[in-house]
DNA sequence: CAGTTATATAACATGCTTGTTATATAACAA
DNA sequence: TTGTTATATAACAAGCATGTTATATAACTG
């Protein structure tokens, strides 16, 4: 599995996009984040296994805890893979793409 | 399912990666994308489905064919989703981050 | 109309993912 | 050492997603 492919699935489950949003605001240990998502503890600890494999977060040891914050080595590849989507996008292809697609709405 | 989920979801196939890259050379019918692809025509239906109802692709009917584009309205909200992220990381917590890691793998 | 081409849908098998509970490990507290 | 707290792992059930083949639909072709 690439390090695209983890990061990409690691972002399309709601719960884990539920965790970095809560590290965005700073960091947090399992046991912070399994309370207010309604998550048991397991759940948890592999969502954060999840994450960090691919990157979007890194743990330190701090005695029994493992406090978590988000890292950007698993943000970056998923950049640099849209960039060409992106610009391809802007050559303008989408405009006219939307302007057909909106006269033929297919359903 | 939001927009985020079905978008990021979409993205999370290796497969409809490889189609979205391609897409991003330029328009394609089904029969033009199954064939590259090594996957047989259903497949690619489905694939196509599902980064259609993602907002990832357009497409129009032309005869029997359906030629298909990239367009935008997938990739907006992902850009807005990790919007967030990128400043919290760029607000230098990951270069700490990133340090206290590396002092302590662990594994 | 009959045959072919382009795409969609149905039915099905398989495997992955997620969540749960139960249990293990490891550190701290008394 | 005993109990408690923090986290991890194992085992399992359930659901979702993907790919396949077979078949349907719809539009061109002759």
């Amino acid at each position: 599995m690439s390090a695209l492919d983890t990061a990409f699935s690691a972002l399309s489950d709601p719960p884990r996009r539920a965790i970095l949003a809560r590290l965005a605001q700073g960091e947090a240990t399992v046991m912070e984040l399994a309370k207010p998502f309604e998550m048991t503890q397991p759940a948890v600890s592999r969502h954060l296994k999840v994450l960090e494999s691919a990157g979007l977060i890194v743990r330190r040891i701090e005695g029994t805890k493992r406090p978590c914050r988000l890292a950007k080595a698993g943000i970056e590849p998923i950049d640099q893979w849209l960039a060409p989507l992106r610009e391809a996008l802007a050559k303008n292809y989408d405009r006219l793409d939307n302007v057909l697609a909106n006269l033929k709405p297919e359903k």
